[in-house]
DNA sequence: TCTATATTTCCATAAATATAGAAATATAGT
DNA sequence: ACTATATTTCTATATTTATGGAAATATAGA
Protein backbone atom coordinates (compact mmCIF):
# COMPACT_ATOMS: atom_id res chain seq x y z
CA UNK A 1 0.00 0.00 0.00
CA UNK A 2 1.71 3.39 -1.22
CA UNK A 3 0.57 6.85 0.08
CA UNK A 4 -1.75 7.66 -2.83
CA UNK A 5 -3.94 4.07 -2.59
CA UNK A 6 -4.20 5.33 1.70
CA UNK A 7 -5.02 8.68 0.37
CA UNK A 8 -7.66 8.17 -2.50
CA UNK A 9 -9.26 5.02 0.68
CA UNK A 10 -9.26 7.62 2.94
CA UNK A 11 -10.66 10.35 0.64
CA UNK A 12 -13.64 7.93 -0.36
CA UNK A 13 -14.53 7.65 3.15
CA UNK A 14 -14.24 11.02 4.45
CA UNK A 15 -17.54 11.86 3.60
CA UNK A 16 -20.76 11.18 5.06
CA UNK A 17 -22.73 9.74 2.55
CA UNK A 18 -19.66 7.50 1.56
CA UNK A 19 -18.66 6.66 5.15
CA UNK A 20 -22.94 5.81 5.94
CA UNK A 21 -23.02 3.77 3.15
CA UNK A 22 -19.92 1.87 3.46
CA UNK A 23 -21.18 1.60 6.67
CA UNK A 24 -24.94 0.21 5.98
CA UNK A 25 -22.77 -2.40 3.21
CA UNK A 26 -20.51 -3.30 6.05
CA UNK A 27 -23.64 -4.11 7.83
CA UNK A 28 -25.38 -5.97 5.31
CA UNK A 29 -22.42 -8.79 4.97
CA UNK A 30 -21.01 -10.01 2.14
CA UNK A 31 -24.31 -10.29 0.24
CA UNK A 32 -24.36 -6.66 -0.14
CA UNK A 33 -27.19 -4.37 -1.13
CA UNK A 34 -28.83 -3.18 -4.20
CA UNK A 35 -27.92 0.03 -5.28
CA UNK A 36 -32.03 1.24 -5.07
CA UNK A 37 -31.97 -0.46 -1.44
CA UNK A 38 -29.09 1.83 -0.36
CA UNK A 39 -30.35 5.04 -1.59
CA UNK A 40 -33.65 4.51 -0.31
CA UNK A 41 -32.38 3.46 3.18
CA UNK A 42 -30.56 6.71 3.46
CA UNK A 43 -32.07 8.97 0.90
CA UNK A 44 -29.93 9.53 -1.57
CA UNK A 45 -31.04 10.28 -5.01
CA UNK A 46 -29.82 7.89 -7.85
CA UNK A 47 -27.04 10.02 -9.57
CA UNK A 48 -25.60 11.28 -6.58
CA UNK A 49 -25.52 7.99 -4.83
CA UNK A 50 -24.27 6.78 -8.05
CA UNK A 51 -22.00 8.89 -7.93
CA UNK A 52 -20.58 8.04 -4.60
CA UNK A 53 -20.65 4.30 -5.06
CA UNK A 54 -18.07 4.66 -7.88
CA UNK A 55 -16.19 6.76 -5.95
CA UNK A 56 -15.80 3.92 -3.32
CA UNK A 57 -15.70 1.53 -6.09
CA UNK A 58 -12.55 3.09 -7.52
CA UNK A 59 -10.83 3.58 -3.94
CA UNK A 60 -11.55 -0.58 -4.23
CA UNK A 61 -13.20 -0.19 -1.12
CA UNK A 62 -16.35 -1.97 -2.17
CA UNK A 63 -17.18 -4.51 -4.95
CA UNK A 64 -20.17 -5.06 -7.32
CA UNK A 65 -21.97 -7.37 -9.17
CA UNK A 66 -24.86 -7.84 -10.93
CA UNK A 67 -28.25 -10.08 -10.06
CA UNK A 68 -30.63 -9.29 -12.72
CA UNK A 69 -31.04 -5.92 -13.05
CA UNK A 70 -30.25 -5.06 -9.59
CA UNK A 71 -26.52 -4.03 -8.83
CA UNK A 72 -25.69 -5.15 -5.64
CA UNK A 73 -22.88 -3.71 -3.98
CA UNK A 74 -20.88 -4.80 -0.83
CA UNK A 75 -18.04 -3.89 1.72
CA UNK A 76 -14.69 -4.96 0.57
CA UNK A 77 -13.50 -6.11 3.70
CA UNK A 78 -9.78 -7.00 2.97
CA UNK A 79 -9.68 -3.29 1.55
CA UNK A 80 -10.36 -1.77 4.34
CA UNK A 81 -8.50 -4.13 6.85
CA UNK A 82 -5.24 -3.15 4.57
CA UNK A 83 -6.12 0.41 4.53
CA UNK A 84 -5.95 0.28 8.64
CA UNK A 85 -3.10 -1.89 8.79
CA UNK A 86 -1.48 0.72 6.74
CA UNK A 87 -2.46 3.94 9.29
CA UNK A 88 -1.49 1.17 11.89
CA UNK A 89 2.17 0.76 10.99
CA UNK A 90 2.84 4.01 9.46
CA UNK A 91 1.35 6.45 11.34
CA UNK A 92 2.17 4.73 14.17
CA UNK A 93 -1.71 4.55 16.01
CA UNK A 94 -2.71 1.47 17.72
CA UNK A 95 0.45 -0.14 19.24
CA UNK A 96 0.70 1.02 22.56
CA UNK A 97 4.44 1.69 23.26
CA UNK A 98 4.06 4.46 20.61
CA UNK A 99 2.13 6.79 22.36
CA UNK A 100 4.00 8.19 24.97
CA UNK A 101 7.56 6.67 24.72
CA UNK A 102 10.07 7.15 22.05
CA UNK A 103 10.33 3.98 21.09
CA UNK A 104 8.01 4.24 17.71
CA UNK A 105 10.95 5.70 15.22
CA UNK A 106 11.48 6.17 11.75
CA UNK A 107 10.42 2.58 9.92
CA UNK B 1 -17.09 9.18 18.68
CA UNK B 2 -19.28 10.29 16.41
CA UNK B 3 -20.26 10.48 12.42
CA UNK B 4 -18.90 14.06 12.37
CA UNK B 5 -15.68 14.22 14.35
CA UNK B 6 -14.98 10.64 12.43
CA UNK B 7 -15.11 12.10 8.84
CA UNK B 8 -13.71 15.67 10.17
CA UNK B 9 -10.97 13.76 11.24
CA UNK B 10 -10.37 11.23 8.13
CA UNK B 11 -10.91 14.45 6.45
CA UNK B 12 -7.83 16.02 7.96
CA UNK B 13 -5.43 13.21 6.96
CA UNK B 14 -7.11 12.22 3.77
CA UNK B 15 -4.27 14.83 1.65
CA UNK B 16 -1.41 13.89 0.72
CA UNK B 17 0.97 16.98 2.48
CA UNK B 18 -1.35 16.48 5.87
CA UNK B 19 -0.85 12.69 5.63
CA UNK B 20 3.23 13.01 5.53
CA UNK B 21 2.93 15.61 8.02
CA UNK B 22 0.89 13.35 10.48
CA UNK B 23 3.47 10.51 9.64
CA UNK B 24 6.54 13.10 9.99
CA UNK B 25 4.63 14.26 13.76
CA UNK B 26 4.48 10.77 14.94
CA UNK B 27 8.24 9.56 13.43
CA UNK B 28 9.18 12.93 15.67
CA UNK B 29 7.95 11.32 19.09
CA UNK B 30 5.97 13.11 21.85
CA UNK B 31 8.47 15.88 21.49
CA UNK B 32 6.83 16.89 18.51
CA UNK B 33 8.58 19.22 15.84
CA UNK B 34 8.54 22.95 14.95
CA UNK B 35 6.14 24.44 11.94
CA UNK B 36 9.65 25.32 9.89
CA UNK B 37 11.31 22.05 10.28
CA UNK B 38 8.21 20.54 9.09
CA UNK B 39 7.63 22.80 6.03
CA UNK B 40 11.74 22.77 5.53
CA UNK B 41 11.38 18.18 5.56
CA UNK B 42 8.30 18.29 3.18
CA UNK B 43 8.86 21.46 1.10
CA UNK B 44 5.94 23.00 2.29
CA UNK B 45 5.39 26.96 1.76
CA UNK B 46 4.85 28.39 5.35
CA UNK B 47 1.22 29.70 4.94
CA UNK B 48 0.49 26.56 3.46
CA UNK B 49 2.16 24.93 5.77
CA UNK B 50 -0.10 26.74 8.50
CA UNK B 51 -3.52 25.82 6.62
CA UNK B 52 -2.81 22.14 6.98
CA UNK B 53 -1.59 22.10 10.55
CA UNK B 54 -4.66 23.81 11.77
CA UNK B 55 -6.79 21.51 9.85
CA UNK B 56 -5.12 18.79 11.22
CA UNK B 57 -4.89 20.43 14.85
CA UNK B 58 -9.10 21.46 14.46
CA UNK B 59 -9.70 17.46 13.92
CA UNK B 60 -8.10 17.16 16.90
CA UNK B 61 -5.16 14.94 15.81
CA UNK B 62 -2.18 17.12 16.15
CA UNK B 63 -1.16 18.89 19.18
CA UNK B 64 0.98 22.23 19.69
CA UNK B 65 2.94 23.93 22.40
CA UNK B 66 4.44 27.18 22.38
CA UNK B 67 8.63 26.86 22.76
CA UNK B 68 10.14 30.30 23.06
CA UNK B 69 10.03 31.80 18.99
CA UNK B 70 9.00 27.84 17.76
CA UNK B 71 5.65 26.40 17.70
CA UNK B 72 6.11 22.96 18.33
CA UNK B 73 3.78 20.15 17.24
CA UNK B 74 3.16 16.50 17.79
CA UNK B 75 0.90 13.74 16.60
CA UNK B 76 -2.25 12.71 19.09
CA UNK B 77 -1.80 9.35 19.33
CA UNK B 78 -4.96 8.90 21.82
CA UNK B 79 -6.55 10.40 18.60
CA UNK B 80 -5.51 8.63 16.27
CA UNK B 81 -6.30 5.27 17.87
CA UNK B 82 -9.88 6.65 18.44
CA UNK B 83 -10.46 7.06 14.87
CA UNK B 84 -8.71 3.59 14.87
CA UNK B 85 -11.13 2.10 16.94
CA UNK B 86 -14.47 3.87 15.31
CA UNK B 87 -13.69 2.43 12.11
CA UNK B 88 -12.65 -1.00 13.22
CA UNK B 89 -15.89 -1.08 15.14
CA UNK B 90 -18.25 0.72 13.24
CA UNK B 91 -16.85 -0.34 10.12
CA UNK B 92 -16.06 -4.08 10.93
CA UNK B 93 -12.64 -3.65 9.39
CA UNK B 94 -10.38 -6.05 11.24
CA UNK B 95 -12.32 -7.78 12.04
CA UNK B 96 -11.69 -11.34 11.27
CA UNK B 97 -14.77 -13.13 11.50
CA UNK B 98 -16.47 -10.12 10.01
CA UNK B 99 -14.88 -11.10 6.24
CA UNK B 100 -16.33 -13.82 4.81
CA UNK B 101 -18.68 -14.83 7.22
CA UNK B 102 -22.20 -13.50 7.99
CA UNK B 103 -21.53 -13.25 11.71
CA UNK B 104 -20.93 -9.63 11.49
CA UNK B 105 -24.14 -8.00 12.11
CA UNK B 106 -25.26 -4.49 13.06
CA UNK B 107 -24.71 -3.37 16.61
C1' DT C 1 13.36 50.08 20.97
C1' DC C 2 15.27 48.07 16.95
C1' DT C 3 16.02 43.93 14.50
C1' DA C 4 15.76 39.17 13.28
C1' DT C 5 13.25 35.01 13.17
C1' DA C 6 8.95 32.10 13.44
C1' DT C 7 4.46 31.61 12.42
C1' DT C 8 -0.05 32.97 11.28
C1' DT C 9 -3.73 35.54 8.95
C1' DC C 10 -5.46 37.79 4.90
C1' DC C 11 -6.51 37.55 0.31
C1' DA C 12 -7.16 36.11 -4.35
C1' DT C 13 -7.20 32.41 -7.22
C1' DA C 14 -7.18 27.71 -8.75
C1' DA C 15 -8.61 23.12 -8.45
C1' DA C 16 -11.28 19.43 -6.76
C1' DT C 17 -15.55 17.60 -5.03
C1' DA C 18 -20.63 17.24 -4.34
C1' DT C 19 -25.38 17.68 -5.88
C1' DA C 20 -29.19 16.34 -8.60
C1' DG C 21 -32.28 16.62 -12.82
C1' DA C 22 -32.60 14.82 -17.39
C1' DA C 23 -31.27 11.71 -20.76
C1' DA C 24 -29.13 7.38 -21.86
C1' DT C 25 -28.26 2.51 -21.06
C1' DA C 26 -29.13 -2.17 -19.40
C1' DT C 27 -31.93 -6.02 -18.03
C1' DA C 28 -35.92 -8.70 -18.03
C1' DG C 29 -40.89 -9.70 -18.26
C1' DT C 30 -45.05 -9.66 -21.55
C1' DA D 1 -40.99 -5.19 -30.16
C1' DC D 2 -42.85 -2.87 -26.11
C1' DT D 3 -42.86 -1.66 -21.37
C1' DA D 4 -41.28 -1.25 -16.74
C1' DT D 5 -37.60 -1.00 -13.56
C1' DA D 6 -32.65 -0.26 -12.15
C1' DT D 7 -28.72 2.16 -12.65
C1' DT D 8 -25.47 5.04 -14.85
C1' DT D 9 -23.76 8.92 -17.58
C1' DC D 10 -24.16 13.63 -18.94
C1' DT D 11 -24.43 18.20 -17.73
C1' DA D 12 -24.60 22.34 -15.15
C1' DT D 13 -24.05 24.41 -10.89
C1' DA D 14 -22.79 25.02 -6.16
C1' DT D 15 -19.69 24.25 -2.62
C1' DT D 16 -15.54 23.11 -0.51
C1' DT D 17 -10.70 22.73 -0.33
C1' DA D 18 -5.86 23.88 -1.57
C1' DT D 19 -2.18 27.05 -2.80
C1' DG D 20 1.03 30.62 -1.84
C1' DG D 21 2.50 35.63 -1.79
C1' DA D 22 2.15 39.64 1.08
C1' DA D 23 1.16 41.68 5.27
C1' DA D 24 0.41 41.15 10.17
C1' DT D 25 1.56 39.22 14.66
C1' DA D 26 4.47 37.13 18.23
C1' DT D 27 8.70 36.19 20.62
C1' DA D 28 13.17 37.20 22.01
C1' DG D 29 17.95 38.87 21.66
C1' DA D 30 21.08 43.09 21.21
Amino acid sequence: MDIKSAILQLSSIAQEARLKIFRLLVQAGQEGLPAGNIGETLQIPASTLSFHLKELSHAGLINSRQVSRFIYYSANYDAMNGLLAYLTENCCAGAKDCAPSPTCKPK
